[in-house]
DNA sequence: TCAATCTATAACTTACGTTTATAGATATTA
DNA sequence: TAATATCTATAAACGTAAGTTATAGATTGA
């Protein structure tokens, strides 16, 4: 088997036309361009080059044969470390995002058009799941950067990186409770009423039930649920109490058509997290992307 | 620049899914790949692989986007190493066949048509010129094998394998000068009449000029013609007395439109060479050709 | 918990590629 | 016809980069 580097050498002594200027092209010495080119015509059992008194030329049944194959391989490798380096000094390539669903629709949507509007050459997979799963995710490297729920469980394999974005969970009401409007409640008053929760095994649902058990008050559901546009919808309807991030419901509370009850003790707010796998390359585009969520002092 | 040799690592490994396996395969120890591929990795500025407890798998914005041109380049070079193998050990690729026009015809005709009927693979390319020029052919590998009116001068560069064919210098004459037939002549006898002689310098006229003014009877042309299918014509339309090599006229004498004159001392015999260029490549085709024109003992 | 399989790392060794120095060959210039 | 310049080839000495051995650490499955 051919050392490889012996190619750039033969392809090097080609173009030039000289052991001497390849040398010079190559940085090294002229006695081991002449070693490297005898040591490719041994190893392949061919003599490559014709010796002229004023350098070499590639022979036609030797080296000629197989000059552009060579330029080609040697074009191809060469194009992987631009490829490359390309991919960490300018923005191009793929940008695999995951997130939970809301979070792509209420956090993300808005960073990600702008996003494409700045570097339209960067490709974007999204992918959506809850957030355990984007762990899981970004550790089997399907995606770059995963947006969370926050708190994780601490994870060796995954850095968090910054809270992009906190979430007031408060609780809501259309119409049908008209008369809650203003009133000063508290949890326990809450359990009067029926209550539209995010289902099991989310973030958001553990924070209520935290919450709630913690002021030894714990709340059921009449109705779980597992879109937030789904829940906005019915207790907009008057299904009963929604307990919803305030900004995921912003527009329906400033049309009226949802109001934030005065819950006392207010739940302590969440956040969503910017996390990458510990071993990830980092693109200039991953990192012109995290740029975006940079905290603005 | 990153040493080629790296990328033939890379893609064992890859293509093993395991620094253990890729390991065996390339004969050498594991630490020696997984030192390969940090280097790689750290020279190329991104990490390649994802390491997981079974092995190494290609990531998905590194190793994965290069994967296909690195193989594709690593196939272009084996390729390479193949082609002049194959060249070297079956007959394919092509023959450049150096010549005069006459020793095309009467010396190399048939034998290139057996030839190609037995290795049609390989492709023929014909040089035709004379004999010193086609010294030069080979010289300036422009053809593999020559073909020489013999002698020539001795040649560093040239290797002169073997007399292949004899070429026998007689006198012919057409029907105008039947009174001829079978009469014994000498040189002088021949000063007497037209004489129709191949033109300065070339091996045949330099024959006849060195026969006869060895014999002390210098022969001069009536006409110096440059083509033996011209003089063939004009000799048998009795123009004069013609000098060729038997083996070149033997159609015409045979069908009686020439006949030979018994002319003593007979010219000396001249031989057509095989010749090779001392640093040429010998193609497996080469060997083979030149393999037509051994002595049959 | 033990055995089996991975990869990573450190320290040592060796062999390959490089350099330096020089020779030889050919063409160009005076 | 020297003398100079410019090629490549070769030998010997050198130094480093690549490979080896040995070992650790991590994960999986019996």
């Amino acid at each position: 088997m051919v050392n490889l580097e012996l190619y750039r050498v033969f392809y090097t002594v080609a173009k030039c036309g000289s052991l001497t200027k390849a040398a010079e092209e190559l940085y090294i010495s002229q006695p081991a361009v002449s070693q490297a080119i005898k040591q490719l015509e041994t190893q392949l059992g061919t003599s490559l080059f014709n010796r002229t008194h004023k350098g070499m030329e590639l022979s036609a049944q030797g080296g000629a044969l197989i000059f552009e194959e060579v330029e080609r391989a040697l074009g191809l490798l060469n194009g992987v470390e631009d490829k490359l380096s390309e991919l960490r000094h300018s923005a191009t390539g793929t940008l695999r995002i995951g997130a939970s669903e809301t979070i792509f629709q209420y956090c993300l949507a808005d960073k990600i058009v702008d996003f494409h509007k700045q570097y339209p050459q960067v490709r974007f997979e999204l992918i959506s799941d809850v957030s355990p799963k984007t762990i899981e995710q970004l550790k089997m490297d399907r995606c770059d950067i995963g947006f969370l729920n926050l708190p994780i469980e601490s994870d060796e394999d995954i850095v968090v990186t910054d809270s992009i974005m906190l979430l007031n969970d408060v609780f809501v009401a259309g119409e049908a409770y008209a008369d809650l409007k203003g009133k000063e409640l508290s949890v326990w008053d809450l359990q009067r009423y029926p209550l539209l929760l995010m289902e099991e095994h989310t973030v958001a649902r553990a924070a209520i039930d935290h919450f709630s058990k913690s002021l030894g008050a714990p709340l059921q559901p009449a109705i779980e649920i597992d879109s937030w546009g789904f829940m906005k919808k019915l207790v907009a309807d008057g299904m009963g109490i929604g307990c919803i991030p305030r900004e995921y419901a912003r527009r329906r509370i400033e049309e009226g058509q949802l109001f934030e009850l005065d819950v006392r003790p207010a739940m302590p707010s969440r956040s969503v997290g910017m996390a990458l796998a510990r071993n990830a390359n980092v693109s200039f585009a991953l990192r012109a992307f995290m740029n975006l969520f940079k905290r603005k002092n």
